[in-house]
DNA sequence: ATCACCCGGGG
DNA sequence: GTGTACGGGTGAT
């Protein structure tokens, strides 16, 4: 039978795989019950016997074996370990928590434990999800690589599956009645129990493999779990009998900032997909399949997971492959340190304050994905990073810091990067040929840039599986030391640098200057890392700091010769910021888009102080619909470790007290109504509870406008206060108002995070 | 003035 | 099941 893994799971009730394979003709489900996942354990070879006959008396275990396996990534040769079998599926993690704390075991160590079940049978029997596969008598066989750059994916039937339900409160909750469902394009109604039955009645007759929601983990499945219970009507959405498991949702920390994860409704051989989730939400299924093929980690629940996690699990499967066990916790000393060296490691990225203010014909070069080229380029991994093979002088030295890295053997981090360059590379490369898998290819570059750029990361993170702080600070001092490098290079050729950060440069060409190819291939030729021509501005507008007045980093906007914008670190790049203000930015950068150079642009200036006068005007005679003027702003703690009163923390108190709590990690949407009062249900309207009476406070409104003004204009003159006052004033009779630019409606549209898990 | 709090990142 | 560190901006006290 061929077809693709497109679920696994184990079942803990038989101790068994359970495999669904999509074939040409539907769903087939396998389960495999020869499969035994086992652990490690290491020891003192004296001991291992006798570590052996203890735990081969306790019940939970099935069996114990003497073997031998590589323990670490730079080991030669392998030492002798026991393999330990459980009995159950489900004493695994116990049994290792057991065995780890209170076994009375000394100088040992566990491996291979928190591994999925699923990976685990994969890694076994050497197979892949959505890879085509084959399996007869009990036998699988791929029909394909899975570092393949051409593949398909099965055809998967995706069904949209959305709920109607009363929301006397304006947001619907648990106990708020279920008026009706869509399936795709069939409408159901009824009573609550008729509904139930008819989308049990037509899952069954469209049998889709996927079903989408829109935030289904945290509104939509748990509600209809509760219905379901409630009204003592099973619900079938996956394509075996389930309990839809309430997994509790949780905050955690991530990329710089509390996210809330909700609980996790996977179903058993259909998978549940939350359009909202990252890897759909970036790059829908054919960057979710490429990502799950590449970590085995399933769709349904790679869904849910970050590419950092996937590129843990590619980490994982390496290793295993290689015959090298995974170490359940990590426990890797930092070298010994003293203060100058502790100065010079910490320092991040390479930084060149800008000139503020607006600049002509400006050469921006970026690397493309620089941090990832370095490690494999210098072969940057945990145990190749001053190994003790080249400790005599032969390794390749980390510049100022006195590390090496290994020149003789190939590390972990550079085997599992090189094919994902090489990948996105290709993909980077086809996605802008026009054909049939275009898209295809555009939506596997997207994924594979995100895990390419979240590897460096985990390099630094305390708990990275397989990473080593030395590591990250050796990856930041070869960054430099190559931007640096190319800087001294790109002055060689006649060009001033302007602005530098950690993998860009703007460079502005002398009279004398060489060509701009014959400058990104002498670097290029000179560092051995791709430097490409990111545009040429006709103008670029440098911002200072607001508070010091020098130039700020990370904040610019400028216009290429092609025609399209880069924004960075204004208010339309940021989340929080209202359609109304975010609307007014854009129809300013709108009017000065048709500049094609200073002059042009500072001729325009008036024009686009105009445009804001224009929008002001609208907010001030009442024109501006309360939904333009939403805040949405992360909530970062849980309502009563606030100490000062802020507009958020004035709607959450006015959600909690309507019967909303708000976890750290959600969003609050609310518009402000009098920003002076200290009073939570004056101060602003949550925007789910908005009744259409409401008054926005305009002058808070109006300051949030002319901040944003003075946000593009204050390099040319124009302050908050001095926008203020035109503002306040009339408007010019004419309407400026410009046409538009098509590559600021692309901006404006990705200008906040599509997922917000906030309720419907 | 100081503290509290939120935002960004790539195309 | 999970990137950190940090500059930047702004509001409350």
């Amino acid at each position: 039978m061929q077809g693709w893994i497109i679920d696994s799971y184990p079942n803990y009730d038989s101790d068994s795989i359970v495999v669904w394979l999509w074939t040409e003709h539907g769903a087939r489900r396998i389960e495999d019950s020869r499969f035994r996942p086992s652990f490690f354990m290491s020891a003192p070879p004296s001991e291992l016997r006798s570590y052996r006959q203890r735990l081969e008396i306790l019940d939970e275990i099935g069996e114990v074996r003497e073997t031998r396996r590589r323990l670490n990534l730079g080991d030669e040769e392998p030492s002798p370990v026991l393999e330990i079998f459980p009995r159950h599926y489900r004493d695994l993690n116990d049994l290792a928590k057991t065995i780890d704390s209170n076994g009375g075991y000394y100088d040992h160590r566990l491996y291979n434990i928190d591994m999925r079940f699923s990976q685990r049978y994969f890694l076994h029997h050497d197979i892949f999800p959505l890879g085509l596969v084959d399996y007869s008598h009990g036998v699988w066989r791929m029909q394909e690589e899975q570092f393949a750059l051409e593949y398909r994916l099965p055809p998967l039937r995706a069904a949209l599956l959305d709920i109607a339900v009363d929301a006397p409160m304006g947001i619907p909750r648990l106990q708020d009645k279920l008026l009706g469902a869509r399936l795709c394009e069939i409408d159901i109604g009824g009573s609550e129990g008729e509904i139930l039955e008819k989308l049990n009645a037509a899952l069954r007759d469209l049998d889709p493999d996927v079903i989408l929601t829109d935030g289904g983990d945290s509104f939509l499945m748990p509600y209809l779990a509760k219905k379901s219970e409630a009204l003592g009507i099973g619900l079938q959405l996956g394509r075996e009998p389930q309990k839809l498991g309430e997994k509790k949702g949780r905050s955690y920390f991530t990329y710089g900032r509390i996210v809330y994860k909700p609980g996790q409704y996977l179903l058993k051989g259909r998978l549940h997909i939350d359009r909202g989730h990252f890897a759909y939400r970036e790059s829908e299924m054919a960057g979710l399949g490429e990502l799950s093929r590449l970590s085995t980690i399933v769709p349904q629940e790679q869904a849910r997971l970050t590419p950092g996690t996937a590129f843990t699990a590619m980490q994982i499967n390496r290793a295993t492959r290689d015959g090298v066990l995974v170490m359940w916790k990590k426990n890797l000393p930092e070298f010994f340190k003293d203060a100058e060296q502790l100065i010079r490691a910490d320092r991040g990225g390479f930084i060149l304050e800008p000139e503020v203010g607006v600049h002509e014909n400006i050469v921006e070069l970026d690397y493309a994905s620089l941090y990832p080229n370095i490690m494999v380029k210098f072969n940057l991994s945990m145990e190749t990073l001053n190994c003790g093979c080249c400790a005599d002088g032969g390794g390749q030295p980390v510049p100022g810091l006195g590390y090496h890295s290994c020149v003789k053997r190939l590390g972990l981090v550079p085997r599992v990067l090189r094919p994902l360059i090489d990948r996105k590379r290709y993909y980077k490369k086809l996605k802008k040929e026009p054909g049939p898998k275009q898209e295809i290819y555009r939506e596997r570059d997207t994924i594979l840039k995100w895990t390419l750029v979240t590897s460096f990361g985990f390099q630094g993170f305390r708990n990275a599986r397989f990473g080593r702080i030395e590591c990250h600070e050796s990856i930041n001092a070869h960054a430099r030391d190559l931007l640096v490098r190319s800087m001294e290079i790109a002055e060689q050729h006649g060009y001033e640098v302007v602005h530098g950060i950690v993998d860009s440069l703007w460079l502005r060409p002398k009279a004398n200057a060489s060509g701009i190819d014959k400058l990104v291939e002498h670097i290029n030729g000179a560092i051995g890392i791709p430097i490409d021509l990111e545009g040429v501005y006709k103008w670029v507008v440098f911002l200072p700091c607001k508070t010091t007045g020098v130039g700020a980093l990370n904040r610019y906007y400028g216009l290429f010769q092609n025609g399209e914008m880069k924004l960075r670190g204004i208010e339309l790049r940021k989340h929080d910021t209202s359609p109304f203000v975010n609307e007014a930015q854009k129809a300013m950068l709108d009017e000065l888009s048709h500049a094609n150079n200073v002059k042009e642009f500072v001729e325009r200036l008036p024009r686009a102080v105009a445009v804001l006068q224009t929008f002001a005007q609208r907010l001030k005679d009442g024109k501006v619909p309360l939904q333009d003027l939403v805040l949405t702003k992360a909530v970062t703690r849980q309502l009563d470790e606030y100490t000062v009163m802020t507009s958020s923390v004035a709607a959450l108190k006015q959600m909690k007290s309507r019967g909303y709590p708000i976890e750290p990690g959600e969003y609050i949407r609310f518009v402000i109504t009098d920003g002076q009062s200290k009073n939570s249900e004056k101060k602003v309207k949550v925007a789910d509870f908005i009744q259409g009476d409401e008054k926005p406070d305009v002058n808070e409104y109006l300051k949030l406008l002319c901040r944003a003004g003075e946000t593009l204009l204050l390099p040319l003159g124009y302050t908050e206060d001095r926008l203020l006052e035109i503002c306040r004033s009339d408007p010019p009779p004419s309407d400026p108002t410009p046409a538009e630019n098509p590559h600021l409606k692309e901006i404006s549209r990705r200008s906040g995070p599509g997922y917000m898990p906030t309720r419907h």
